[in-house]
DNA sequence: ACCCAGGCATTGG
DNA sequence: CCAATGCATGGG
């Protein structure tokens, strides 16, 4: 009737959890400290899944389940732990993150206060990019609401018990939508197109992600920003944010610039691709880490990029 | 009333 | 290769 998944420790499922998805009022992803409910489609049926921690830190667990208690089919369960594995990254080793921020302070610094903090993954490309497409520019609390509207509109329902779950839109709903359609909810006329082309796309399989997966960061983003709406920045998160690339630092972004800049360059201004260079250089294969961590801090309150 | 927020495409030097 | 511009909404 479950499932276990162990994950590399240290694993701090809480802050995995949390961790880029949007916490108020969210509909899509539901969780408390220890469990973690959504709802998906398997075998062309929505069900609600659940995952619920039951290690420590240093010891972790997670055990899966169904909600209606049905038992996983060999395919279901092998399905479900891909699943799982993907949006917790739990073979991530940040043991290794750890030795590469050793003579790091700040980073060193961060990666104390947030261990175990592994790179929450979005479970499908048609997710991650239309998340990364509904968030660009505008604040994550419009994003936010944008999101819901979209997923109230487009995504099916499943109820038990008290609670209504929502699964994320199907590509093929949103490939279905008209502009005026996304328009009513609230997105740009660009916003609108960029999403219905991408859904487009991936309902008619140009996307294959099993292929996707095995090419080398440059070539997948060339692949993704080839797409209307999706620039360098879009395509960059969404190799950490559904690829799980570990090495990836999304050097465009408005925080992380400010962030390098104030904290390893004095508050120099530097280009986009001396923020690359100086990732790479720094934190190597583990560069998405030291961006997570960065945004961790700064929701923590422990660092900021204000000048003072 | 402004201005800005986890960018992008387009246009023009 | 770099700079300027419009875009949608909601919070400050």
């Amino acid at each position: 009737m479950e499932i276990e998944i162990t994950p590399r420790a240290p694993f701090d499922f809480a802050a995995t959890a949390r961790f880029f998805r949007f916490t108020q009022s969210e509909i899509v992803d539901v969780f408390s400290d220890k469990r973690y409910a959504r709802a998906f489609r398997f075998a062309e049926k929505l069900h609600l899944l659940n995952v619920e921690s039951r290690g420590t830190r240093s010891r972790p667990s997670l055990a899966l389940w169904f909600t209606d208690k049905r038992a996983f089919t060999g395919q279901e369960e092998s399905e479900a732990r891909k699943l799982v594995e993907r949006m917790f990254s739990t073979d991530h080793d940040l043991k290794k993150f750890r030795a590469q921020v050793a003579q790091d302070q700040l980073m060193r610094r961060l990666e104390e206060e947030h261990r175990g903090l592994h790179l929450a993954c979005w479970p499908t490309l048609f997710e991650a990019l239309a998340i990364s497409i509904l968030s660009q520019q505008i604040s994550t609390k419009v994003a936010m609401t944008l999101k819901r509207r979209m997923v109230e509109k487009f995504g099916e329902q499943i109820a038990t018990g008290d609670k209504t779950f929502f699964a994320f839109p199907s590509p093929e709903a949103i490939a279905r939508a008209s502009v005026e359609d996304l328009r009513a909810i609230g997105l740009s006329g660009a916003k609108a197109l960029s999403m219905i082309e991408l859904a487009q796309r991936i309902s008619a399989g140009e996307l294959d992600e099993s292929e996707l997966e095995n090419e080398e960061n440059e070539t997948l983003i060339a692949r993704l920003t080839r797409l209307r709406g999706i620039g360098r920045w879009t395509a960059e998160w969404a190799l950490m944010l559904h690829f799980g690339r570990t090495d990836v630092f999304p050097a465009g972004d408005l925080a992380l610039r400010l962030f390098v800049e104030k904290y390893y360059n004095d508050w120099r201004k530097m280009t986009e691709r001396e923020i690359r260079a100086l990732a790479q250089a720094r934190w190597g294969r583990w560069a998405s880490y030291a961006a997570i961590y960065f945004l961790a801090g700064l929701r923590a309150g422990m660092i900021s990029t204000e000048r003072k």
